[in-house]
DNA sequence: CAGCGAACAGACAGGTCTGTCTGGTGTCAA
DNA sequence: TTGACACCAGACAGACCTGTCTGTTCGCTG
């Protein structure tokens, strides 16, 4: 009885993974276990993913896809590139925050996957890339030359409180991060 | 033909699960592997450790010793507090260094135990408060009142080097931290 | 209305995981 | 010398893992 449309168990499957593999871990999550959240067989999620790497790729790119959309509505939403900073920053603790404190994905995964060629990493290297570049070219607003260096200084401080935010179990380290930002922003 | 003496096994598991859990990831690895690289029967390990569980703590709970008798070594070396301080980020970046870049070995068991109430995740918060309270005791000499806020500030840094320097795939990133602690630290 | 593609249902293979159990072997201490 | 103890060697159970396969059923398209 296939009550939904064709092409909708890819989307179905990738929702389901986005829930499990963030909550408990890529590795602790079987496919099967995947297919019956998703309400979707094994087979369909074979046919969609190829396997199970595949399906992590999927999940991890889905994830920065989502994020890059947040940084386009806090582009659209603030004019003043200092402001843009800032939101960076209430974005992140507001993410983690609806997440329950599991901290980012993309470091998470990366703890699972320790061979740097693995393309799961290659997705990791990526969505922080684009994060660093989007920081300094706000930064070469205000701070031309000191552009480079402190957008490499927030990102410490931004994946730090990101970290600490799980061990903490809690945002408090946001706070202490969100300060230090603007210190550091002038 | 029992060529080790007895009460050597234990130890010899602990080394062995220290360089494949961090090396390798904790759920990526059995115990048939960690007791065939001790030169062990699985039979041994169990009797030591009672389960894969109980040998997980006991790895994390090492490491932590063996991280408190490196910041003890740095405490005798250097008289200054912020001389210590600026110690344990080089201690921090060799550790790295040696270890491959894989990060953090408590940061990476937290990503891996996602349930806070884990015994395993008592050990990283136990390590990560002890730390916190030794660079707390060490700022309290050059700025009383400024002591907690900066130590929370410095384990951002921290943290934020240590994940980063994975992703990065090398220590680049420590030279930003130890540059952004001796800004905060005056 | 015919046919094709996508999903369904569910069994199956082959491997790995944790944990246990039996029986043999060596060492040390009483 | 004897007995306790720690370990070795390796089989075993039961669960779970990824990935494949057969056959069926539905909906869309031509």
């Amino acid at each position: 009885m296939g009550r939904t449309r064709p092409g909708d168990a890819g989307a179905k499957v990738l929702k389901a993974a986005s829930t499990l593999f963030y909550r408990d871990g890529i590795h602790a999550v079987g496919v099967d276990t995947v297919a019956a959240e998703a309400g979707v067989t094994k087979a369909a999620l074979y046919g969609n993913f190829g396997s199970k790497s595949g399906l992590v790729v999927a999940y991890l790119r889905e994830r920065d896809r989502q994020w890059q959309e947040e940084i386009d509505r806090i582009t659209a939403a603030h004019a003043d590139p200092r402001e843009r900073v800032a939101a960076v920053f209430d974005t992140y603790e507001a993410w983690l925050s609806r997440d329950g404190y599991r901290g980012c994905a993309f470091l998470n995964a990366t703890s699972e996957f320790p061979d740097p060629a693995d393309p799961v990493r290659e997705v990791v290297r990526h969505h922080k890339t684009a994060l660093h570049s989007y920081l300094r070219a706000q930064l070469r607003h205000s701070e031309p030359e000191r552009a480079e260096a402190l957008a490499d200084e927030l990102m410490l401080v931004l994946e730090g409180a990101a970290v600490t935010s799980v061990v903490a179990q809690g945002p408090q380290p946001f706070h202490t991060a969100k300060r230090l930002a603007r210190t550091l922003t002038g």
